[in-house]
DNA sequence: CGGAATCCTCTTCGATACTG
DNA sequence: CAGTATCGAAGAGGATTCCG
């Protein structure tokens, strides 16, 4: 709670100031994916030591970027969610996404990996330009993680959980949709039985196509 | 040089294994300024401690973020400078920049101010849809720092240095500048004689007008 | 003088154990 | 489940010295 600082009166050093402690944008990414309770943040990033979560949260919530909510009852649990100071971090952190894509990310198979964080990165490889005047809905279900992404004239909207009357649900493990993201051709997958869609294929591969790395 | 991780398959975390450790983006900022020299970069990040700054550039050399090369005689100096992967951090930078201004920065006067900042935060405030056929070209001395703002059809170059026959000379100092940004009128300041122009005052408001906090 | 290695002190990190 | 307490290990941040 030291507040330690850059001192320079510069607006990147303020916003470092604030969220650039290890772990802050971290934990920034974990609440982009939704409210998220206490054990929720300790499993989506683990590793970071308890009494760092806990104090991590407490500086963001003086820095009015989370805050901690209880759910109305019945479920009654304490959630962590942004505000929208703390939303409106979140094309910094799609830039850093989009940066982080072009590195030799060695992808070391001992590292972590949760499906809910391709919903972030998904949001950050978008193209709106591409997406103008096309549409569709498609439920995922990647390996234990339910999200959907509707597509609607340029705009997109991913998000935990699921929707009624999807043109496609895709069912497939996060290292296939990585490399469906890479290019790796739809009935190959299918094929190799690491994907199965029901539904409108054609409109997934429509899908897929609008999300790229490159700007 | 242990290479402290987050070890999580995800390209937040792997831009952030990167370049997310403490002063790294600050010397990715200082960097974007132009090339510096290892004397400019502890002065414009002071406070770092020597032994920092070298085990960082050391890291971003072997990231390849940064490279370091001799400048040609009669210089003859040695240099650090972004390598295009470096470079292309710029938007995630500005991004930060641009959250950055929506804080309450106190703006300690004890804090450090260098006006070489202001180039890398006015290219993030720079906004190319109202620029759309407009251009111009301007001087600025501030403090003791010299940079050029040229404005060409939506697009903008903010370099240190010098350039020929601008549409306009501004002579100011940075706390001023940032009053501009903020809405204040020209002529109060030149009559405040916290601002001086040489050559078109309506052309240094019209580009002015082109910097928004705001998206 | 630019650039970097070496010490030394202090703070933060990270992992485990513990409590309401 | 939601945190606090504790403690060794690692990193930050100065000062000083060394090498070119």
């Amino acid at each position: 709670m030291e507040e330690r600082s850059y001192n320079q009166n510069c607006a990147l050093a303020h916003a470092l100031d604030v969220i650039g402690e290890r772990w802050s944008l971290v934990l920034i990414r974990e609440l982009l994916i939704g409210p998220r309770r206490y054990k929720d943040l300790m499993d989506g990033l683990a590793g970071i030591g308890n009494n760092l979560l806990a104090s991590r949260l407490k500086e963001l919530e003086l820095a009015n970027i989370v805050e901690r909510t209880i759910l109305p009852p019945p479920a009654g649990s304490a959630v962590y969610k942004l505000t929208s100071l703390g939303r409106s971090l979140e094309s910094a952190v799609q830039e850093l996404i989009k940066w982080g894509f072009q590195l030799n990310n060695k992808g070391q198979p001992e590292n972590l990996s949760r499906p809910e964080w391709d919903i972030v990165a998904m949001r950050s490889l978008f193209q709106p330009d591409a997406a103008k005047g096309k549409n569709g809905a498609c439920q995922f279900q990647v390996e234990d993680v339910f999200y959907y992404v509707v597509i609607n004239n340029g705009r997109v909207e991913i998000e935990l959980g699921e929707i009624r009357c999807p043109d496609a649900i895709v069912t497939t493990d996060r290292k296939t949709l990585a490399k469906l993201g890479k290019g790796m051709d739809v009935n190959t997958a299918i094929n190799n039985n690491h994907l199965q869609i029901t539904g409108s294929v054609l409109k997934f591969s429509e899908m897929l196509a609008l999300f790229k790395p490159g700007d």
